[in-house]
DNA sequence: CTGTTAGCGCATTCAG
DNA sequence: CTGAATGCGCTAACAG
């Protein structure tokens, strides 16, 4: 009671006072996998990301880590590379009574696929790109409109007079939305759909698709790229070209990350604001690891923003 | 001994082939915080840095989860913000024997603190950016060599003729070094050192430092940033005043994060290869996991090398 | 080769 | 208010 910091109430304070002694002195320090064997609580939570080396992640890490941290909670960090083999290996690895909850951005797997987890009472967040609810499921979700954004951007290159606008994205993940946000938009201005995927959603990704874009006669006047990373990599086959940005082509691009601000010109693109997104996600996990809240999931959408810089 | 996937030879297969339909039957799991009371190994180790949001990390993280996941080892990621009290209350964390090991960059904590850690048989690799042995205690280290990178950095400078060369850098950490390097060179070269330190590594640090060393009437022709994301922030100072790089003032950085080369104009700075850096770093910590090694500590140097790009 | 058993270090119950 | 006793689920050592 005394060690585990619990209730000190019932205990008096000369004995009190003789454990705290014999702790200092021996150095005493409670054992986690006796007391998570006893309690079934591990105090770990899990944050599976598709890649922790792509910016968006890591400030969307910082805010669960700085929730769950206030509360004690430890976070491992997981990689699965977006890849669906290594999203559903994770999660039979989560089966194994490591971590008390999992906070975790999903591209393949579906809801239900978390079955056997929900059912043994295992607290799951989803991060998403669009309303998706997990049906019967326990699972809280919380996304961020990318078909709505998308379809602000591309209205904003059209309000801009640009006519012949294209889009280049990654294979996998949240993407797709993304892709139907620009068509919805596009054929809603009466102009032609152009959309180039390359497998690899980084700047190497980007710089491909959007090499192959600017190969042919017909050159767009825009670029709308599914995320920053590729949106950098597009400046790059842009400039190398000695075409200007915005002036030949303008360029907007997903996620804002800090990189984006600095890149030349400052990239327009939409903010989603990570950070809060992952403090969003660990209060809604703590809600079911306190008890507070059970049941059906929830589903919370999160504000996105088009910042206008000087890209487009 | 079938359940934990061991040694099997030993076990009739018929009798193997009734335990394998149970299990699938029931879909068993192995509880870890049994296994982990049981075996004393947790199957988990830490990695504990400064900053996840700085991309110099991730590279780290990345490079040590791939191999410490090949060996079926999983890894929290724990953040100092390179502060000494969150360093401490971490180095006392690690007695909980949540994890079998420590992979981590410290900044304030020095090896005679990681005693009681190392007493109790823990494993740890610490990332240093000077050689400084661990001393009697069995603690690996592995380090680049920030002074000599940083010397290397400002005699290019002085070759390319810039007779004011000034310094930035952020409190703590690795910065100290770099500066150490830097004076050496400006002091042999006869030319005058001027530092300045802002309280934070990033790029808003950056700006600040930058924005008073331009205020002044002696603006430095060169200026050294003690990491990339303050030297990205420096460009912005420059490029705000109406100054352009490198012809009014040469920038060069230090880490080589990827969106280095895609800042404009590219930036120079030195290449630490923090992917060979976390995997050596990781395979260290496995000779000690697999008790291959034990003893005393070893230290290893890892190269640097100067990246020659556009902005110096 | 197979089935049984004794702790690992705690939190929690119960008797004192 | 305090001390002692009971498993949590597993692995390793043992007896059959």
């Amino acid at each position: 009671m005394v060690l585990s910091g619990g209730d000190v109430s019932s205990v008096s304070p000369d004995t009190l006072a003789r454990i705290q002694q014999a702790v200092r002195h021996l150095g005493y320090v409670p054992n986690r996998a006796a007391q998570a064997l006893k309690t079934n609580r591990t105090m770990t939570v899990a944050c599976i990301v598709p890649d922790i080396a792509n910016p968006f992640y890591p400030s969307l890490m910082r805010g669960i880590q700085t929730v769950l941290e206030s509360e004690s909670y430890d976070v491992i960090a997981i990689n699965t590379d977006g890849a669906p083999a290594r999203e559903k290996r994770f999660l039979e690895w989560l089966r194994q009574g490591r971590v008390d909850g999992v906070i975790g951005v999903f591209w393949a797997v579906r809801a239900p696929e978390f079955a056997p987890l929900v059912e043994v009472g295992m607290p799951i967040v989803r991060i998403e790109s669009s309303r998706k609810s997990g049906g019967p499921f326990a699972i809280d979700d919380i996304y961020v409109d990318g078909r709505a954004a998308a379809h602000e951007v591309t209205t904003y290159l059209v309000g801009k007079g640009h006519r012949h606008i294209a889009m280049i994205a990654g294979q996998g993940g949240p993407e797709s939305v993304r892709v139907e946000g620009y068509r919805a938009a596009v054929t809603t201005a009466g102009l032609p759909a152009r959309v180039v995927v390359d497998d690899v959603f980084t700047e190497e990704g980007g710089f491909r698709a959007a090499s192959a874009l600017l190969e042919g006669d017909l050159r767009p006047t825009a670029i709308f790229a599914a995320n920053d990373l590729m949106a950098i990599g597009a400046m790059q086959a842009i400039q190398a070209r000695g075409l200007s940005i915005p002036s030949d082509v303008a360029v907007v691009g997903f996620d804002d990350i800090r990189a984006s601000s600095f890149v030349s010109p400052p990239l327009t693109t939409v903010a989603q604001y990570q950070g809060a997104i992952g403090m969003k996600a660990a209060e809604l996990l703590m809600e079911r690891l306190s008890g507070r809240k059970s049941g059906a999931g929830t589903v919370t959408e999160m504000p996105f923003q088009l910042i206008e810089r000087s890209s487009a």
